[in-house]
DNA sequence: AACCAGGGAAGAT
DNA sequence: ATCTTCCATGGT
């Protein structure tokens, strides 16, 4: 097993990055976290002082975890503008995942009216009834494989969206997604859009965690409950143009880093709801 | 316009 | 312990 380290600075966070939302096939393991991207699985082990990356293929792992961009510098820019604090660097570990499109195509459009443990039992089910057997882990399928009926996805328990995905493995093409790779963020969005299934906030968690279109700001439930004040009386769908008008390219980040910010909160709170209880 | 379509975690009572 | 809410989209 081929291995790459990282130096640590603030940068980079393995839970962070992995936990904010935009991934969905990772879990713990006895030393840190392992992560699956199309049919490769990376390692990430914190040894102190640095983190250790233990995969077959380096190169695309590095490209995935964004390690080409200098995040000192854009969240430097991010501060500059008064859009994020230096006295709270939670969250700054933060990088946006290079995912494979098809993957995150499928993932999100599953992801929508869902929770995170549903999310993944559905994704990790159908890696394993159509993807390749890599010993540890199932790799995520081609489009030829998931060429499935519904009632195959509804048996997988996808629920209502089990039509969505059975339509869209019949009608996305590899060909689609050179010519998407080409588009800028909005072209892109009203074609991610016309397919069923993908409404405005799957299109816009598909531009930033599938094409790293960072001008995007999908406004979910907590992003939404965050900026409803600000906003008021204010559609999801309008919240989003708003906030792509404020932060601009930068939009990607503030987005993520808003919403582990928020999670992270929520998270504390319970566990002092714990120990009030004792 | 209001409701429905899985399902199950998370919140509320 | 059990009941209710939540989640994002498209169709009726």
């Amino acid at each position: 097993m081929k291995k790459f380290e990282m130096p640590k600075n603030n940068y980079f966070d393995t839970l962070e990055t992995l936990d904010c939302g935009q991934v969905f096939r990772f879990d713990k393991t006895e030393n840190g976290y392992y992560v699956l991207s199309e049919n490769k699985r990376c390692e990430i082990v914190d040894n102190g002082d640095c983190f250790q990356f233990d995969c077959e293929d380096e190169n695309f792992f590095k490209n995935y975890f964004d390690f080409q961009s200098d995040y000192a510098k854009i969240w430097g820019n991010i501060v500059d503008k008064g859009y994020y604090s230096t006295d709270n660097d939670f969250g700054s570990g933060i990088r946006i995942l290079r995912q494979n499109p098809i993957e995150t195509i499928f993932s999100f459009v599953i992801s929508q009216n869902n929770h995170i443990p549903r999310i993944k039992s559905i994704i990790e089910s159908i890696c394993k009834s159509l993807g390749d057997d890599y010993g540890s882990y199932f790799s995520f399928p081609n489009l030829e494989k998931l060429k499935q009926s519904e009632d195959f996805y509804k048996n997988l328990g996808a629920g209502y969206r089990a039509n969505f995905l059975s339509d869209l493995a019949k009608n996305i093409s590899y060909a689609d997604i050179d010519k998407m790779s080409k588009m800028g963020t909005d072209e892109l969005r009203k074609k991610l859009m016309e397919f069923k299934g993908i409404g405005r906030k799957v299109a816009d968690c598909i531009l930033l965690f599938g094409f790293h279109k960072t001008d995007v700001f999908p406004v979910d439930t907590w992003i939404y409950k965050i900026f409803k004040d600000e906003y008021p009386n204010t559609p999801p769908d309008k919240m989003s143009k708003l906030l792509v008008e404020k932060y601009g390219d930068h939009s990607g980040f503030v987005q993520q880093y808003l919403f582990y910010q928020k999670r992270s909160e929520k998270l504390r709170g319970n566990t002092r709801n714990r120990n009030e209880k004792r």
